[in-house]
DNA sequence: TCTGGGGTCCTGGGTCGA
DNA sequence: TCTGTCGACCCAGGACCC
């Protein structure tokens, strides 16, 4: 069977793969410090530098591209170094989505606000990021490999997983061959350099493919598992996020292997069944979830941080305005991807960022803004405002593609009248009291 | 002067009809 | 008629991921 030929929506199962006689092989690609990177190839003339890409507000490029004489359009590559802002002149809230090698020596990282980077490394270059840019590399690389392993499951922009196991040269030397391929033609076609890791499986493919970065590959097989996967720590497991490896912690608990010899009614006892017996069987290398090629969204939303805390009263109009705005970007996204949403939500960041969502079923479906916007704002009735607010977000869920949209059944109608009748928490809109 | 934006999945409480 | 159980669904919040 050839890489053409191979047409199949869903990978192998273990048991499937033994009968044939092969081993299953999953390879996990991480691309290689990939929003930077798309940066650099940009503006070659940063190579070395410390940069951090993130924030976002302030429109880089436009300062930039203009020039000091004013208008004409300059190249970026030519842009002198000196003409780039710096982190220590940024205003605003944002936090860094990533950092070069040489700012992430002055312990600048992902996700630390901008603030707190300013005063670790004030002399770094600091550049919004370009979706767009990104999108397009992304695009870029999932079709180079498409076209050499055409089972391939997005992980967001910059990771995939890819399953070798009926690709030619995906068996050989346990997955390495293909493996070298595959960065071989992403590097040609991006210049861009990413890590893999091959596996048994998801799990441990994408372990694997932190062993070696940047530009590496690492082969892990079922018998690695005590001497490379155990002595790592529990929070290199893909969903033991800070709270459950701090609990973990607590409980004496740092690595895989430490994991593995709890019992499992022990670890169902502290975390609950089903996390429980996920984490029991996650510590023992199992995971026979297949490489998914297609997937339908189960929401969609945008969300904005204000410059400043907004008041629900006094700042009527300004958030008004904002909330508006959100409905209709979501009505845009629903319409441009072909989709359409039947419950409507809304998310509030207070000023202590304490959390409040709230949603609303509606009978019959919608991508319409102004539907969206006034079932939005029923949700919006039922929260307390009395509180500034740094952040405002309108989500769609309950999606089906324009024109299948299913008749909704007596039983649907009657939980959703039920569900309205509950007794609802509101605000004064002029008090910001609750009623 | 901390802490973005866009997602998925899970849990637990609640209601309803059968 | 009353009560208990169960599945389906809704909703809010939290954890986690990139």
């Amino acid at each position: 069977m050839t890489a053409t030929e191979f047409d199949s929506s869903e990978t192998q199962t273990p048991a499937q793969a033994a009968s044939s006689g092969k081993r299953r092989r999953i390879a996990h690609l991480d691309m290689d410090a990939f929003f930077a990177s798309v940066e650099l190839l940009r503006y070659p003339q940063l190579k070395g530098l410390p940069v951090v890409i993130g924030g976002g507000r302030r429109k880089v490029d436009e300062l930039l591209l203009r020039g000091p004489d004013g208008t004409a359009e300059r190249e970026r590559r030519f842009i002198p170094v000196e003409d780039f802002p710096l982190l220590k002149d940024y205003v605003g809230r944002g936090v860094i989505t990533t950092a070069t090698y040489p700012a992430r020596q002055f312990g600048v990282g992902s996700a630390m606000g901008m603030m707190k980077a300013a005063k670790l490394c004030p002399q770094a270059i600091v550049l919004p990021v370009d979706f767009d840019e990104v999108r397009r590399f992304s695009r870029l690389f999932k079709s180079t490999i498409t076209e050499i392993a055409p089972v391939m499951q997005d992980r967001g922009v910059d990771e995939v997983y890819i399953d070798f196991t009926d690709v030619p040269g995906g068996q050989r030397e346990g997955g390495r061959v293909l493996a070298r391929l595959i960065q071989k033609s992403i590097f040609e076609r991006t210049g861009l350099t990413c890590s893999i890791g091959v596996a048994p499986n998801r799990l441990l493919a994408k372990m694997a493919s932190e062993f070696n970065k940047p530009n590496g590959i690492s082969i892990v097989y079922e018998e690695d598992l005590q001497s490379k996967i155990w002595p790592l720590n529990v929070r290199k497991i893909n969903g033991i996020g800070p709270k459950a490896g701090e609990k973990l912690a607590r409980l004496g608990i740092e690595t895989i292997g430490q994991l593995a010899a709890q019992d499992e009614q022990w670890l169902m006892g502290h975390f609950g069944k089903s996390t429980g017996a996920w984490m029991h069987r996650v510590a023992w290398g199992r995971d026979d979830s297949p490489v998914v090629t297609e997937s339908e969204p189960v929401s969609m939303s945008r969300e904005t941080t204000f410059d400043r805390d907004l008041h629900a009263v006094r700042d009527r109009a300004e958030l008004g305005a904002i909330f508006t705005d959100l409905c209709m970007r979501v009505a845009e996204d629903l319409q441009r991807k072909g989709y359409v949403a039947r419950t409507i939500g809304i998310k509030l960041r207070y000023d202590d960022f304490k959390i409040a969502t709230r949603d609303h079923t509606a009978y019959s479906y919608t991508a319409d803004g102004a539907t969206i916007r006034q079932l939005a704002g029923q949700c919006l009735k039922r929260v307390p405002l009395d509180k500034r607010l740094r952040l405002l977000g309108v989500r769609a869920s309950t999606l089906v593609r324009r024109g299948e949209e299913p008749e909704p059944d007596p039983q649907t109608r009657a939980v959703a009248a039920s569900s309205r009748r509950r007794p609802q928490v509101g605000v004064d809109k002029d008090t910001g009291q609750l009623f």
